[in-house]
DNA sequence: TCCGCTTGCACGTTTGAAGCGG
DNA sequence: ACCGCTTCAAACGTGCAAGCGG
């Protein structure tokens, strides 16, 4: 069975220490240790405040706001595959009701594990570190038979961004490379076909230039609505939504020691139990697989397990709780498929 | 009846081809 | 011929409202 490399940190909001990183095990540094920092935090910050939504469509819709990284540590002449995957929060469906979200049930059973490689890879070090990189063009969808390779996710369900960061030449090498993955609590979202939150309205259109329409001289609807989120904003309390009682709401209750990130790493072996997933992501499309593909062999031809089984387990994964022996939860890790597993 | 999803709309932004001048 | 700059139209991306369907 194929080992894979994970990194975690500890982002423990209650604790001054939560963005500190021990030091490396010996050996897992040798290499150097690679650090990514989310370039637009404060923004994502201020919708993580009253609960980011981003927009799913038939189609498939950009995220806003989009994932921005930088990244640190790389060797510059060693080249790197970047990756982001969704991945579910937690096991519970949402509604929004009464200005609030809401538990309206179990989730869904997951829709295919779809993971989106930027552009750019595989690129050497010096260039993902020469500026930030951004997955602006990445799209969610809600259609399970996708075919454009648009990230699919649930409607009303709630996510995270995983971002993978593997050295490797090729897309092909890409599955036996040691893995380094980040993520940011701030860039959890519910994903919705509509809005819910006018708040989360005012905020998109203040801040994304394709909604400046809608913001100046729009609609006589549009002004109509806006109106009528500046009354709710007036009234509103921006961190009502934090106050909510579900199970997932832990992850935003408190407000967030996101200043200073230093999401250096600690490597983790992760056993790489993957299942078998029936799609792929169209950017692996052009690639074809390798005539053996041992891995895929050993693992169960039937869709996983669902990843999370509670939000509380989902945040020690991650970090959004800091936990003394978060390294015993390694095999979590790889529940949650890195790949589409079919065409690996 | 309720609630989530799809569709069409109007508008601003982005992109790239075409034209022009140095 | 080449390069850089400007212009402009088409494509794209956006949120909203209305209508549909489970």
């Amino acid at each position: 069975m194929q080992n894979f490399y994970a990194c975690v940190f500890s982002t423990d909001p209650k604790s001054n220490l939560s963005m500190r990183r021990s030091p490396p095990a010996a050996d897992s540094y040798q290499q150097g240790c690679i650090r990514m920092t989310l370039e637009n935090a404060d923004l994502w910050k201020s919708f993580h405040s009253i609960g980011t939504e981003m927009i799913i469509t038939k189609h498939g819709r950009r995220m806003f706001p989009h994932c921005s990284i930088s990244l640190s540590g790389l060797q510059p002449f060693a080249n790197y595959v970047i990756m982001v995957d969704m991945v579910p929060v937690d096991s519970f469906k949402y509604k929004w009701k009464k200005e609030q979200w809401e538990v309206a049930g179990k989730a869904e059973p997951q829709p295919p594990c779809r993971t989106y490689m930027h552009p750019d890879s595989p690129a050497p070090g010096s260039h993902w570190m020469k500026q930030s990189l951004s997955f602006l063009k990445m799209k969610l969808t809600n259609n399970t038979l996708d075919q454009h390779g648009h990230i699919i996710l649930h409607s009303m369900h709630r996510y995270y961004p995983r971002f993978h960061v593997t050295q490797a030449d090729s897309p092909y090498t890409v599955r036996w490379g040691p893995f380094q993955t980040f993520s940011f609590p701030e860039t959890t979202f519910t994903a919705v076909t509509a809005y819910q939150n006018p708040k989360i309205t005012k905020l998109k259109i203040d801040h994304n230039p394709f909604a400046k329409g809608f913001r100046e001289g729009g609609t006589h609807s549009h002004k109509k609505n806006q109106a009528s989120t500046q009354q709710s904003l007036k009234g509103g309390d921006l961190s009502a939504w934090a106050l909510e009682q579900d199970p997932s709401e832990s992850l935003h209750a408190e407000p967030l020691a996101l200043h200073d990130y230093d999401y250096s790493c600690e490597e983790q072996m992760v056993p790489a139990s993957v299942a078998y997933q029936p799609y792929r992501s169209a950017e692996y499309a052009r690639f074809p697989l390798p005539s053996t593909d041992v891995d895929a062999s050993q693992t169960p031809n039937h869709a996983p397990p669902h990843p999370l089984a509670t939000a509380e387990h989902n945040a020690q994964q991650h970090g959004y709780y800091h936990h003394p022996h978060q390294h015993s939860h390694a095999a979590d890790w790889s529940q949650y498929p890195l790949f589409s597993y079919s065409c690996w």
